[in-house]
DNA sequence: CGCCAGGCTTCTA
DNA sequence: TAGAAGCATGGC
């Protein structure tokens, strides 16, 4: 495992000696957005229906205020702490742009977020940026989330189900409210059920989802990777695009296939980060 | 001001 | 059936 022991601490659950973990490229890379740096460094979000702080420092993570229970419960899973990232390494290694990718930031990880939180984020994430995409998401969640110490839950499907397009429009999320409430709507009746769609083989649960109004290939595979658990589900954006076409223009070795996802995470960090990569 | 944003739907040829 | 335009909104 990527850590040597867990403890509660007087101030919370700590990790120690953990390995291939760097919270502030986990939390700042794009594939979350309810988490915001404080002055002091500690990382300040909510997840799961849970306000926390969480820091790092060397290879000791904090989880302030946070039980065993809940750390059981919510943020092992969470960060990814049930995966072996040496396993990960070795795969990714047997290729050089993966390599490159991969020791560009090695502390890199795929969150596992709540599926609905995950697909409803990245409906709003389209034709967006990062910036805006996280204010989307945190006036949902104050107009429509349940109000909890610390902040607000994200808002559940059965709720957003019952709005209007004009009950959105204090998230000024445009064209995209008609795409959360569709979304909405499947999730909360049950045509979608999330959890059962994560276990199919994945150009079926990638159909699946594409039957909701709003979302493609892009935001499935991505409501896949980061919600639903899918470490060989590939979000194809431009930058991944120019990755696959500069590395990979007979298609991604088949050996990567099962941590596709998990690769694409480092490489899109890498070439849209590193001056030069894609000259490589 | 213009361009663009971790896309998708709709229109057009 | 591929390719381009249109889409709401705001960050830069």
């Amino acid at each position: 495992m990527d850590y040597i022991e867990i403890v509660e601490a007087p101030n919370g659950v700590q990790v120690h000696g953990v390995k291939h973990f760097c919270l502030d490229d986990i939390l700042s890379c794009g594939q979350c957005f309810r988490w915001d740096k404080l002055c002091d460094g500690k990382w300040s979000g909510i997840a799961y229906g849970l306000s926390r702080t969480v820091c790092q420092e060397g290879d000791t993570l904090t989880f302030e205020g946070a039980d065993m229970a809940e750390f059981d419960r919510v943020w092992y899973n969470y960060f990814d702490l049930n995966r072996d990232y040496d396993e990960v390494m070795q795969i990714l290694y047997t290729d050089d742009a993966m390599r490159r990718a991969w020791e560009f930031t090695p502390g890199m990880r795929v969150l596992r977020q709540e599926p609905w939180e995950a697909l409803c984020s990245f409906i709003l994430s389209q034709n967006n940026n990062i910036k805006r995409i996280r204010g989307l998401v945190q006036r949902l969640c104050e107009s429509f989330g349940e109000e909890i110490e610390g902040g607000f839950a994200f808002p559940t499907a059965e709720r957003l189900a019952a709005l209007s397009d004009e009950d959105l429009s204090p998230v000024r999320c445009g064209f995209r409210a008609s795409y959360v409430l569709d979304a909405a709507r499947r999730v909360a009746n049950g045509e979608l059920n999330l959890l059962e769609i994560a276990k199919l083989p994945l150009a079926d649960a990638s159909a699946e989802l594409q039957k909701i109004r709003g979302v493609g290939p892009k935001v499935a595979a991505c409501a896949l990777l980061y919600g639903l658990g899918r470490a060989d589900s590939v979000p194809v954006d431009v930058w991944i695009n120019r990755a696959l076409a500069a590395f990979y223009p007979n298609g991604m070795p088949d050996q990567i296939a099962p941590v596709a996802g998990l690769g694409q995470q480092y490489l899109f960090h890498y070439v849209r980060n590193q001056a030069g990569a894609l000259e490589l």
